[in-house]
DNA sequence: GATGCGTGGAA
DNA sequence: TTTCCAAGCAT
């Protein structure tokens, strides 16, 4: 499938299914944009909304929040869990505020240098608030585009997951660079989801190598367990019984 | 390249 | 009840 049509078959499902009433959707700056993205790391919608909307309300600027005391901004953040996060928002804020007079980076590379900005929440700033045509990669881009792909292997892996950046920069658009952003994630969180996806209402899904395979379950592949010492002597004896317990 | 980091929800 | 994660990043 050819970048081109992989795009349109995005962009016309957007403009049909796609969300646009998030919060972090309305009144769009890259401020608001680097809170929801740094919020939703690894943590579902429905829990950053009420977190966020609270955040906005106390720290409607970058400015604000690099004027807060710490351990307020910290306060903010109790039990949304893994505070390192908040910790780098506001260093990040003071960075911001003091060395870059309030203005974010535009681009991956500079926004990447910033304290809890990564590669992929890099792409999203980029493309959701400058419209840069940027590549994210999160969980459900990676869903997404390993079953398009079927690329197998856990997307823990580095190999695995330079693969599906590849693929996803292959795909990533010139044009309507922030609804193709937002679609992606749209398609994984909301269509291609991880069990049960509803491939049958899926832009992607006369093209998607999993679906024609029929298992679109067994992407991305899982973390390997790990194997248990193998016991080759059982001293326990249970009271009662003839053998060992195992 | 493997781990640790938090909490809540789904299978 | 237990396990496996969910809009990742830093070390």
């Amino acid at each position: 499938m050819s970048p081109k049509k992989f795009q349109n078959a995005v962009l016309n499902w957007f403009d049909q299914y796609g969300r646009t009433n998030l919060p972090w959707q309305q009144s769009i700056n890259p401020y608001r944009v680097w809170i929801s993205e740094i919020m939703l790391q690894q943590t579902q919608v429905s829990t950053v909304i009420p977190y966020f909307e609270r955040f906005m309300h106390s720290y409607p600027t970058v400015d604000a929040l690099a004027a807060a005391p710490l351990d307020e901004v910290l306060h903010h953040w109790t039990g949304l869990g893994y505070y390192a996060r908040a910790r780098n928002l506001h260093k990040t804020a003071q960075l911001v505020s003091s060395e870059l007079s309030g203005q974010f980076p535009d681009n991956v590379p500079q926004l990447i240098e910033l304290p809890g900005i990564g590669r992929s929440t890099a792409g999203a700033i980029s493309s959701i608030a400058f419209k840069n045509q940027a590549t994210i990669l999160d969980g459900n881009v990676k869903r997404v585009l390993a079953r398009f792909s079927a690329t197998d292997g856990w997307p823990g892996k580095s190999a695995v997951v330079e693969k599906l950046w590849l693929i996803a920069e292959t795909y990533t658009p010139f044009k309507r660079i922030a609804d193709y952003t937002q679609a992606m994630m749209d398609l994984g969180a909301t269509l291609c989801t991880r069990s049960s996806p509803n491939c049958e209402q899926c832009p992607l899904m006369k093209d998607c190598k999993a679906f024609k395979q029929g298992n679109p379950q067994d992407y991305p592949g899982k973390k390997p367990k790990k194997k248990l010492p193998v016991r080759t002597t059982c001293f326990l004896m249970i009271k009662n019984s003839d053998g060992p317990c195992c």
